[in-house]
DNA sequence: GTCAAGTGGGAGAGCGCTCTTACCCAAGCC
DNA sequence: GGCTTGGGTAAGAGCGCTCTCCCACTTGAC
């Protein structure tokens, strides 16, 4: 494995001036740097990424965390429910994607109880990677201060429960329930629903804020309502509830794809068309939408850019050498499909 | 940062004695043990991986790499479909359980065309890995022989579509195929059919293999068969096409279960009540086979036994300091629902 | 022509760790 | 009693890199 003194020697100068060649740190002239350069190639150099972290502080890496609520001792598979959705692959796919460029790697680390929380937050603290991106299922997440605490550099998926100072990338959750709203609307619909989330979960309070608001600005001072908790088994039920509650109701905000999928099979078994009888809209954009009939019309996050924003946001803080609060929201869009 | 000398000063001993503390690898008298590892508690002492590496030449990081066709530049998803499948997460999640105990993290790469497949062989071949965990979604993936050739220690889930020296697990898809034939028999079928994974896939070749041996050993001398390619529109056109090439089928095994939701679709469409009209059984048990009516009878990969197996093989390659080749085959199972 | 300022390159000191070598000292042996 | 033996510890040499001096040289102004 060549070495910087193997390219110094061969290119006939000091090791100090092949690294600032390599690093482009200080001005070289031309000549020389040609000459390293050929140097470089002859030899097959690359740099020892360890010997580079021990004097710069730097690892090149950051961790990508996946948290949330420890997972239920289901059948033989004891892993958080995020790493089993395909939202996860997409967001981690487009991290690698993002922090390629910079020669940078994730690596990745699960977070579900205080003992792996205690393991993140130290190996953050003792500069194993410049920084973290977390993804957590649950908006008030005790791993979030910790990660603070390290100093590291942090970006989050989704705006925490609770005012913390940290980055954050989001979607605007109100306007996708806006889309939702208009989009039931526009088809006809008089009699619109919701199913929402959890309450608790401040994305499914601003999905049913935007959806019960563009309504109420267009007359519907009252919007039946039923809760579910984002299961597919919820969605079922709520939507039971909801046809006992509002038999009349022809059009459904699910707060996600998945409760919407729920939603539909109700409907199917009570004998209601959709969407000739009641139309349904989900949220997420998740695969399962594409994987049944009719196909499920949602509003879609920018899953991708938005973990883009969050790599590019991570970067700039690790090269500025200091962590930064800022944050982006995006823009969710409305996929038409056969259910609305 | 505390160090190995300020521990030493602590203790009252040298650099290389708590070295060996923390490492266990020499003798050490009990009494000084104790004494340095008072020091190491009192001080919060944590080896620095960075240092530790420049000497060992160990960097305790595996390589997670996700390989596959290039993607088409479909909507706004760049990515290799494998990612935004649930089985990936599934996988992932279970390397980082099982590399945890061991200290080892894993680097996620992705290598989807020339370029970055060539990019992640140098990341192994200049030692940023200890070594590499390989899920491809093709058999004869190139980046398999260029693993081979960085002399890293390599392990791969599904075993290779040509013979390479190489360590994988694989699931017994023969096995898979015959547990399906017997649940259809045992349910009362009289026709069985089978729509097959695309036959240039081994996996999906074994399974259909062992699916009509099953058949065969209990007289069905001929299945009719349609070939699909796991995408869930062609489950809907092969099943269209099994139907009109054996209209009186009763039962079909399909080659994974996102076509099995396409094949269920189809005999919706064509008034076929599933399972009393035309039982189904799928392969895979991923998730979307229980988001939908009826659930989904499938066959079910112990993923996560896998990638532990995988992680396990790969860690006692890395620790006896050169490649073996070694397999494990894992039994599948059959999990009854609905639709069969 | 002289001197100050500016520019490019070299020397060398570490970064924190492991590991070999050498040393010390107590116990065992003839 | 002097010698070997061997367990236990210290000393110190790197691993490959960056970065801070510092020096040599060029340039421009007076």
């Amino acid at each position: 494995m060549p070495t910087l003194e193997d390219v110094a020697r061969v290119a006939g100068v000091s090791r100090a001036t092949v690294s600032r060649v390599v690093n482009g740190k200080r001005k070289v002239a031309p000549a020389v740097q040609v000459t390293v350069l050929e140097a470089v190639a002859a030899t097959g150099y690359v740099p020892n990424r360890a010997a580079r972290s021990l004097v710069t502080r730097r690892t090149g890496t950051v961790a990508v965390i996946v948290s949330g609520a420890e997972p239920e001792p289901e059948d033989d598979l004891y892993l958080p429910g995020i790493l089993a959705d395909p939202f996860f692959g997409r967001v981690v796919g487009s991290f690698v994607r993002s922090l390629r460029p910079h020669d940078v790697h994730p690596v990745l680390m699960v977070a579900d109880n205080d003992e792996t929380r205690r393991q993140v937050e130290s190996y953050l603290r003792f500069g194993n990677a410049d920084g973290a991106l977390l993804v957590t299922t649950d908006a008030d997440d005790p791993l979030i201060e910790q990660l603070m605490a390290t100093g590291r550099p942090t970006v989050l998926f989704a705006r925490p429960a609770h005012p913390i100072p940290v980055s954050y990338v989001d979607v605007a959750n109100a306007d996708g329930g806006r889309l939702a709203a208009e989009r039931l609307l526009e088809r006809g619909c008089r009699h619109p629903g919701v199913v929402s989330g959890p309450l608790g979960v401040p994305a499914a309070r601003s999905r049913l804020d935007g959806y019960c608001d563009a309504l109420a600005r267009r007359g519907h001072a009252y919007v039946p309502q039923v809760e579910g908790n984002f299961t597919f088994e919820s969605g079922e039920a709520a939507m039971a509830r909801l046809l006992d509650l509002a038999p009349d109701v022809d059009g459904v905000f699910v707060g996600n794809d998945v409760m919407a999928q729920g939603a539909i099979q109700t409907l199917r078994a009570r004998g209601r068309a959709v969407p000739d009888d009641v139309a349904v809209i989900g949220f997420d954009d998740s695969s399962v939408g594409t994987l049944s009939r009719p196909t499920l019309t949602t509003v879609r996050q920018p899953v991708e850019e938005m973990a883009a924003e969050m790599a590019r946001m991570l970067l700039e803080q690790v090269d500025a050498g200091e962590p930064a609060v800022t944050s982006a929201i995006f823009e969710p869009r409305l996929v038409v499909r056969e259910s609305a």
